[in-house]
Order: structure tokens, then sequence, then C-alpha cells
DNA sequence: CGGGTCATGGTTTTT
DNA sequence: CCATGACCCG
């Protein structure tokens, strides 16, 4: 009797197969976390390996902190040694450790994309960038590409040709190196292109872990990309038990880098690779599942899975169109409540996906007026939060004043009068004797035509510099609050009075909360420790298992977590796929990833799915008018529940509620005029309809048009103007036009 | 220097 | 719509 016997037989399988590369496909629900920490069990109890020999890499802390729990609850002792880390964190370790062999001190602080963008900044200014052609976005966003194929900035140099703007890009690049290097930072991206780098260029350190983690396992392994690619090569690399789990079919980060041929071409790399499939799925009813296969057949070049469960049918799918994003929000709220007070649900047990993290408002709204508690991922991470980035600049600065950026960022906060002119001064004369922001602050008397803003610096240095006598004498709590009081941020806070200072104040006392519990629990608490883990923390990871909240998230943040209860919200055309991917020039692919997407929506729900859409949508304060997702359409309409609802009497016919046919403008004006759904109460005709009727379109947003003169074209917009429809168009040939579509005159081809 | 006003443009997704 | 940036004036 053993933990093992639980398990199906395509799992023993993977859990036992422990020599050698193994590629572990496992649908989405197929309990492959409990592979892979039945796993490490396996490993630590039949096979007499040692705990510490065992290395799990995940893509969020909040990943690898349950595959540490689960593996602790299997194992009896030493499963806290078992290395779980995310990618991010497991470089960290290593350089933290090594990296002064390529030339990097160990010491280094990592940038985040905010760090990143106002380094970014000050280097197109310096370089004399011309920054209305060439975006700070855009750089960074080349950079990033580049690092995540290991594209060093001299070799992108090379390859650049005579592209003008790729050799921008890799003058910038190397700017951008230079700069990060002198300021002992690295950004994300570095973290694990540097451990590469070390790995190859030091066979010391390679074989150093090489022979400590002789089993390595990666979770999401659809999500690596090339760089993370070569890490597990270099550190498999001598004993090639290596195992890998994911699926391809939910493979979504594409835009982030990630190489799905890495899964893919997995037996090439691996030639003596074991296969495993695990295509029994344990989360979902069967119209879950067979909606989820029904979408994702509909893309090509795809590992063939045939995912299956025995947990029965259950209930047929929801489908709602509504006029407004509003309406939509109400549904929700009451088919949330109705859920927890009819059907006996929990608050946890329900989430809301959606696209894009602005659609959360609505949802928002309607949650804090029905007075049921949530709690939304994503959008703006905590620790990228104004209040909270300045007060651990604070930190930052009096732990290592090396970090230019962070110096620069408190210096003038709160208000001392230091302006941008004086830090201009400063930032020049740091750079004529090479020497740091800091420390030339330090010498600012020195610097010429700085005026009377030297005292100023002066006791903003004093300030720093008593800070930093104290560290090691009190607690960093009493650190904390000391800058509180002194530089008076909190009283500023106080004094403001608003509602957003209020929360402002109870994010700081929420930072305070996680330094405390640090200090506690940390082995040897440090600032720069402190520092570092906040650094790594995804909003994700802050979701917490035992509280009772509805949860709001897009749909990359669902990734991995499963919910009874799902409401797929949004599921329009150009929002749902969006824009970017319909018009894209790869649209194909780029649609294709986006259905990956849908797929991983869908398949989060284990019991009730309900998707939702709405006809109009106020986009960046246009109202936008949107069909039905194709991705809905994908969906077999007898997987829905038909719309006649006894509690809601239809007043008149309606069309059918499974999106089958005509769901947007094309059918003439009884679109219009037909009740959005059965769910909806009162259809408020849209304004401007009264008097001016306007022609409904025959074309929505992505489809391909003609016109007369442009020629062919896809519609990337239609925005409700006074009396017509202004519609955007990406032509072929002549660009991207705005029109109104009464003279338009556009045909859908 | 700092605060105010006006203009612009941007969102898809994040470790 | 909202956040950020440019510009102007006290």
């Amino acid at each position: 009797m053993n933990h093992f016997s639980t398990l199906n037989e395509p799992q023993q399988e993977a859990v036992m197969h422990t020599e050698g590369p193994v590629l572990i496909l496992a649908g989405a629900g197929s309990g492959k976390t409990r592979v892979l920490t039945h796993r490490a069990a396996y490993l630590i109890e039949e096979k007499g390996v040692k705990p510490y020999q065992i290395m799990a890499i995940t893509f969020t802390n909040k990943a690898a902190g349950e595959m540490r729990e689960r593996i602790h609850q299997l194992v009896e002792y030493g499963a806290e040694s078992v290395w779980v880390a995310t990618f991010h964190a497991t470089c960290v370790r290593i350089l933290r450790r090594f990296i002064d062999r390529i030339g990097f001190e160990t010491n280094f602080t990592i940038y985040d994309a905010d760090d990143q963008k106002s380094l970014m900044k000050t280097i197109c200014k310096n370089l004399k960038m011309d920054t209305k052609l060439y975006k700070e976005k855009m750089f960074l966003a080349a950079i990033s590409a580049a690092k995540n194929e290991l594209i060093g900035p001299e070799e992108f140099a090379l390859s650049a040709g005579d592209d003008f703007v790729k050799q921008k890009q890799a003058q910038v690049y190397k700017e951008y190196q230079n700069a990060l290097k002198r300021n002992n930072a690295q950004d994300f991206d570095d973290l694990i292109v540097h451990t590469v780098r070390l790995l190859r260029a030091d066979a010391q350190v390679l074989e150093y872990y090489q022979e400590r983690f002789l089993y390595i396992m990666v979770d999401e392994y659809q999500d690596t990309n090339t760089a993370q690619f070569q890490l597990i090569w270099l550190l498999a690399g001598k004993y090639r038990n290596l195992c890998v789990v994911g699926d391809d079919d939910q493979s979504i980060y594409k835009f982030r880098g990630a190489n799905i041929f890495n899964i893919l071409n997995f037996e090439k790399y691996f030639p003596e690779a074991k296969v495993i499939k695990l295509e029994q799925n344990y989360r979902s009813t069967q119209n879950i599942l067979d909606a989820a296969n029904h979408v994702i057949a509909n893309n090509h070049g795809r590992k063939q899975k045939k995912l299956w469960t025995a947990n029965g049918e259950g209930d047929k799918l929801v489908f709602h169109q509504f006029l407004t994003g509003f309406e939509e929000a109400d549904f929700v709220a009451k088919d949330i409540t109705e859920k927890v007070y009819k059907q006996g649900f929990q608050y946890r047990d329900c989430a809301v996906l959606y696209r894009t993290n602005a659609q959360s408002r609505l949802f928002e709204e309607k949650l804090i007026v029905s007075n049921i508690p949530y709690k939304i991922i994503g959008g703006v991470n905590f620790y990228a939060r104004k209040e909270i980035k300045d007060l651990l600049c604070y930190l930052k600065t009096i732990d290592n004043a090396r970090d230019d950026l962070a110096v620069q960022r408190i210096i003038n906060i709160p208000k001392r009068g230091i302006g941008a002119a004086t830090i201009g001064r400063v930032q020049a004369y740091a750079a004529s004797c090479d020497i740091s922001f800091y420390e030339a602050l330090k010498r600012a008397e020195e610097i010429p035509s700085i005026g009377k803003a030297a005292s100023k610096i002066r006791s903003f240095v004093l300030l720093i510099q008593s800070m930093r006598s104290k560290l090691g004498l009190i607690s960093f709590s009493d650190l904390f609050r000391e800058i509180l009081d002194t530089t008076g941020y909190v009283a500023e806070l106080e004094a403001e009075g608003t509602e957003e200072a209020k929360a402002r104040m109870e994010n700081i006392d929420e930072l305070l909360g996680k330094l405390v519990s640090y200090e506690a629990e940390a082995e040897e608490p440090t600032l720069s420790g402190f520092l570092e883990e906040v650094a790594l923390v995804a909003d994700i990871d802050t979701l917490e298992n035992d509280s009772n909240y509805v949860v709001l998230m897009t749909l990359h943040s669902a990734k991995g977590l499963e919910f009874p209860n799902v409401y797929l919200a949004g599921m329009e055309d150009g929002l749902f796929p969006s824009y970017m991917s319909i018009v894209s020039e790869t649209a194909a692919e780029d649609i294709e990833e986006e259905r990956r997407l849908a797929y991983v929506g869908i398949t989060r729900a284990m019991k009730h799915l309900a998707v939702t859409c709405a006809r109009e949508r106020m986009v960046r304060g246009n109202l936008q008018l949107n069909r039905v997702s194709r991705f809905v359409q994908e969906i077999p309409a007898e997987l829905f529940q038909k719309a006649a609802s006894a509690e809601k009497p239809k007043p008149e016919a309606s069309k059918p509620e499974a999106p089958r046919g005509r769901q947007t403008l094309g059918k003439g004006r009884e679109a219009f005029h037909a009740k959005p759904t059965a769910a909806t109460d009162t259809y408020r005709a849209p304004k401007n309809f009264g008097t001016a009727q306007k022609e409904p379109l025959e074309y929505s947003a992505g489809d391909r048009v003609r016109h007369i003169k442009f020629g062919e074209g896809t519609v990337t917009q239609i925005v409700e103007g006074g009396r017509d429809y202004e519609v955007t168009v990406d032509f072929d040939t002549a660009g991207i036009k705005k029109m109104f579509a009464s003279f338009a005159k556009l045909k859908k081809v």
C-alpha cells in the first residue's frame, strides 16, 4: 500500500520511468502536478535519491509553492531540500554564487519592467534617439526578444546588416547592457542569459550543478523560451535525467519568446526520450471537455491528443450575448450570488476570466454593489505600485546605493526641491568622473553650477547615511517605520485624505507586514534578501487557497488553475481574439495562439462554464460593436443550454441562445432590435438610434472588405459616431484609413 | 522648481 | 477613458 497505486497507468509509467529523458504530454486537468510530485516522492523513497539531487522548475512562485507543499505531504522527511523554484529564482541563486566568474558582482539588484523603462529612457536621451520615431518600448521588446534567443549585443549588431532600425536597436542594446552593468543590475531576461553564459564559460560551475542535480523536472514546458531550454540542456547535459511536462495546446506565451519547438522537437534533442501521454482528465465534465476539444481541433500542427473523462456529461454550458458589458457584468454578479445562495458554492469556487485587464473594471464595480467578495489578480503588480516602489527604492538605496535608478527615483520624493536640472548636472558630473550617482551626490559641493541645491542634496545624503548606520542595530521594520517618519511619506498621504491616499497607506501597511514576516521567517534576514524575494514575485503568487473570494483575472494568469464555476467574459471577435491577432501579418499563427488561450480558459472549468459577450463595448472611450467570438462559434450548439428558462420568460421569440448563425449586424435591422438575450431584462435602444436610423453594416471588425478605390483590406475597428459608423480599415496596399460607413460603401468579401 | 493645463496616444497577454 | 508627457507660468 503506497500512494503510487492511486495513479492511473500512464501516470504510474511517468512516475516510475526515472532514468533518461521523458516527455510527458499532459492534457489539461490530467494531473500533471500530481505526476511531478509523486515522481519526486518515488525518486526519494523507492530509488534512494537524495532530496537535494532533485530539481523541479516552474514558472510561478505559486506553482513552486504548491509543488513543494505537495511533495512535503508525500515524503516523510527531506522534502524541503528538494530544489523547487521558478526559472528566475533558480538563476538568481546560481548567479549570487558564481556570477563573479563572468565579470559581474554577486550583489546585483534586479530590474523590473518599470526600471527597465526608465533606464531605457535615459539611454535614448543620451544617444539622442528620437523617441517619437523609435519608442522605448520597441527597443526593450527587441532586446528582450534577442535575449530570449541568447543573442548578445555584438551578435545582434553583426546580424543587423544594413537594416537601419536594427542598427539603432543594436546601438541601444549595447548601451543598455553597459548601463545595467554600471548600475550593478540585471533585468529579468539577463538572469537566464547570464546563467547560461556562466555555465557555458565555466566548466567547473557547470560540472558542479550537473553533479548536484541528478534529476531535473520542468513544469509548463511548452512555455519555455530558447534561453530557458539551453539552461535545462546544460544542467541535464551529463546525466540526461530530464523530465518535462507540458501541453502544446496550452502554449500561450509566444509573445514573450516561448519557443513551441522546445516541446514539438523534444524527441529530436533527446532521441532516446520516452514519450508519455496523459489523456484522462480529472477536472471537468464531458460537456466542458467536448467544448474545449472542438475549439482546439481548429488548430493545425498540434500533437494529437484525445482528452476524455470519467466524470460524466455534467451540465450544459451557458451562453449569453448581452447588449453591453455592463449587463454582462450584471449577469455574472447575479449568477454568482445564485450559485452561492442556491447551489451551495463558495465564492472561491467562482472565477471570472477575460482577455484584457481593462475588462476587470466593470466586474469590479458590479461585485462591489452586489456585496460579493472578490480579488483581482494582475493589472498592476503590488510591488509595481508607486508607493511600494518608492519605499523599496529607499531600502535599495540604504542597502546598496550602486543602483542609480533607485537613488534618482527617491531623491526628490517627497519633494525636496531637487529638480530635473540639478539631477542632470549630477548625472553629468558622475559620468565625467566615472562614479555612481550616489557618489556624485556625496561630492555635491564640488559640482559646478549646482548652486543652492547643494545644501538640499547634503541633507538627503545625510538622511541616507544615518539610516545606513542604523542597519544591523535596529530591526528592518523599525528602519522602515523610520523611513516613513523622517521622510514624511505617510504624513503627506494623510494630509491628502483622499480615497486613493488611503489605499496607498494600506498598501504601505501591507509592505510593512511583509517585511516583518520576512524578518521573522528568514534564516538570515538581510535587506538584499528581502529586496530579492520581492523582485521575483508575480501577482498570481498572492492568490491564497484558503481565502474565500471570487477571483478575476486574465486568461493568461488562469493557466494552471481550476475552478468549479467559470465565467468566460468578453467573448467577442476583436476583443478575443484580439484585433492585434486578427490584423496581424501572421494572423493565422496568432489566431491559433488566441485559440489555445480559449482552450486554456474553457478547461479551467470543473462543473459549470458560462460564456458571455456583449454587442457594444466601450474601448478607450469609444463604443465598439463586436460580433460573437469565432471561438464560441466553434463550440457545438448542442453543448449549450437552451435559452428558454422558466424564471425568465421571454416576451418575444428571439434568436436561439446557442451561438449559431448570424449574431452580428449582418442580418438586417432585426439584429438590432431583437432582444439581446433572455437574461437581459430590458432592452435599451442604443442612443442615436431614435431619429436618424443608421443602416446596419454587413461587416464587422475582423472582416475582409473591398473599397472601390483602396482595394481590399481588413476592418480593424467600428466606432459608433453620431449618425454614422466610423470604420477603420487596414488596406492591403493603401494602409490604414478611417472613413464613414455611409460614404465608403464597403463591400464584404 | 513645482504645479497646473493641455495634448496625445495606447493595451493583449507577464516571469 | 486614463495615464503620461510637453509646456507654461508663478
